[in-house]
DNA sequence: CTGTTAGCGCTTTCAC
DNA sequence: GTGAAAGCGCTAACAG
């Protein structure tokens, strides 16, 4: 019908309603300022010829895109995938779409990432990552795009983030443990060069055994990747030094449910003579037998709040703070015996 | 140091350098025709004023944005998630952005968010959903952007595809359970009004059932939503009516592990009173005790290949065909009796 | 309430 | 090998 596809302009809808470019302008960014009847003529137009506004040139016009960059570590990671769900539901909300990039925690491809990032002229800027090196702070300092870093901080920084407090979260679960009655409680957790993970928790940890006065001990303690097998590897090398170790909290509910299974390949049962506690409450948590005991991180709401703070900046609204830390739960369920009930 | 951030453009390095834009141009995309002295010039100027070439302006310019919009339904859940994994990571490797949108499967969010995506001039669209209506295909139809559907298909249509047979699928872990000798085998799956999953693997159940002289009884059967919870809940259900069922084949993985878990609260032994085989073989499946007989997908591959495919498309490469099925296998554990070694 | 007119920052012929 | 100039499609003053 002499409709050109995607070829159809602003200035075409323009012509064929009699009107101008600033007019059609108008009515397709919903400004106030248009009679009703030219409105409607204007519509009509756009209805009928197929018009459909171009953003990259809305976006270099404006300079605005609408849109923000999350760089992530591993969009597969379950972890990571509840925390980009809640990112991605905000930023919907407020009509911003996502550009996703997994980095795999490697800093070089985090930094090429962002570079890109913002080449590609995004409003805002989503950091999910372990650690905030020079590099990064160079370039996020040399940029007016607001940046916003999620399940991580910066301490040294003024890097506004969304956070829980690892530390508290570890030593909270460690204390459960403790008021289980074991001493031998073993750990098994991420790289302690990981300032933003794998370090507070096993700080939280050490914290929890030393208020109680229980010595800490390094052949109890055991880093793996996260996943699964790493767990299940490191509780299994743990008992077969030892297999007196009557508890562990693990530092993620992945490596948490290996843990679990190596302790029934070695012929014991969770809870009765192992107790293992997680941290995360991903949703394999609920999902495998024994329930695991685990710590509850808002992970969806930490995606959420961090994409909502950034629509702030954004917008040039005003902040009360940058820093905030959510409140995270004890999710005691059968890996462990005491209930979250007994707590009460 | 008077380095006005965010403000350099190619006309600053221009005249820094003391060549015309066309020359910045040229170096900054690589342009064999510059001499090598200029090269230099032009790229020592950009390093110092800390220029940053704006992709939104190239994008208008050039009608090609290098990124690509991913409408999929839902990146929480480990399915899709590792699907998008295989996406990204072929985007990069051809050096394309994601843009990636939660569609919850919703027709209309679906349909508005192809929209949006296609006004951000996306160089291409890969689509993982239901079922593709009328409404999808009028818009794919209308635009000159190349689309892909992954982990989908579209009989009725011409769309390009990577996809599995989720019919013979189906069939085949049916089979497996008809080759243990069972003979009463339920069924829970997703909701037969999909026709891209959930009705092709009843069919497949089906087909098992009747070639092997099975006489197929609606009883048995049960439709949930694909999460744990739901399978949990049928497989009970089915259990409290008739304790009798020796075997299940459920179309999802985590509703497998629920079924799993109902068999258990029933006081009965997976696999030696009742064997479940589950479908897609998402993480969780081998997370699980006991593990989990299943259909192994490639979800990553399913992933990885439509989005090659749709870099063939985008560059106007030759296309041998645009409709793929890659292959599935069945990953035999320990929640049914035969072994994959028992099938050889 | 509506039109005119500059750009936004870059690519891309077309000359030289 | 390099430059000049014309857009790409839209927004944003500024008039009127």
């Amino acid at each position: 019908m002499g409709i050109k596809k995607g070829n159809v302009t602003i200035y075409d809808v323009a012509r064929e309603a009699g009107v101008s470019m600033a007019t059609v302008s108008r009515v397709v960014n919903g400004n106030p300022n248009v009679k009703p009847a030219t409105r409607k003529k204007v519509l009509d137009v756009i209805q009928r010829i197929g018009y459909r506004p171009n953003a990259v040139a809305r976006g270099l016009a404006s300079k605005k895109t609408t849109t923000v960059g999350v760089v992530i570590p591993d969009i597969s990671n379950p972890l990571y995938a509840e925390l980009a769900r809640g990112i991605e539901d905000i930023a919907t909300m407020y009509h911003y779409n996502i550009i996703l990039c997994n980095s795999d925690l490697k800093e070089a491809k985090e930094l090429q990432l962002i570079e890109t990032l913002l080449e590609k002229q995004v409003d805002g800027l989503l950091f999910l990552g372990s650690e905030i090196t020079e590099e990064h702070r160079k370039i996020f300092q040399a940029t007016s795009v607001p940046v916003v870093l999620a399940a991580s901080q910066d301490d040294q920084g003024e890097l506004p983030y969304v956070n829980i407090d690892h530390v508290a979260a570890a030593k909270e679960a460690t204390n459960v443990l403790i008021k289980e009655g074991h001493q031998k409680i073993a750990y098994i957790g991420t790289s302690l060069t990981n300032t933003v993970q794998g370090l507070p928790r096993f700080r939280g940890y050490q914290a929890a055994l030393e208020e109680n006065g229980i010595p800490f001990d390094e052949n109890l303690v055991r880093i793996g990747n996260g996943r699964y097998s790493s767990g299940y590897e490191a509780m299994k090398e743990l008992l077969d030094k030892d297999d007196s170790i009557s508890a562990v909290f693990v530092a993620t509910d992945e490596m948490a449910v290996g843990a679990i299974h190596a302790v029934q390949d070695h012929a014991l049962n969770v809870p009765d003579q192992v107790s293992v506690i997680g941290c995360n409450n991903i949703p394999i948590a609920s999902q495998v037998r024994p329930l695991l005991s685990t710590v509850s991180v808002p992970l969806y709401d930490i995606g959420a709040v961090a994409m909502r703070l950034l629509t702030k900046y954004m917008n040039n609204e005003e902040i009360q703070t940058g820093q905030v830390i959510l409140e995270y739960d004890l999710e005691l369920r059968d890996s462990t015996r005491l209930k979250n009930s007994d707590l009460a």
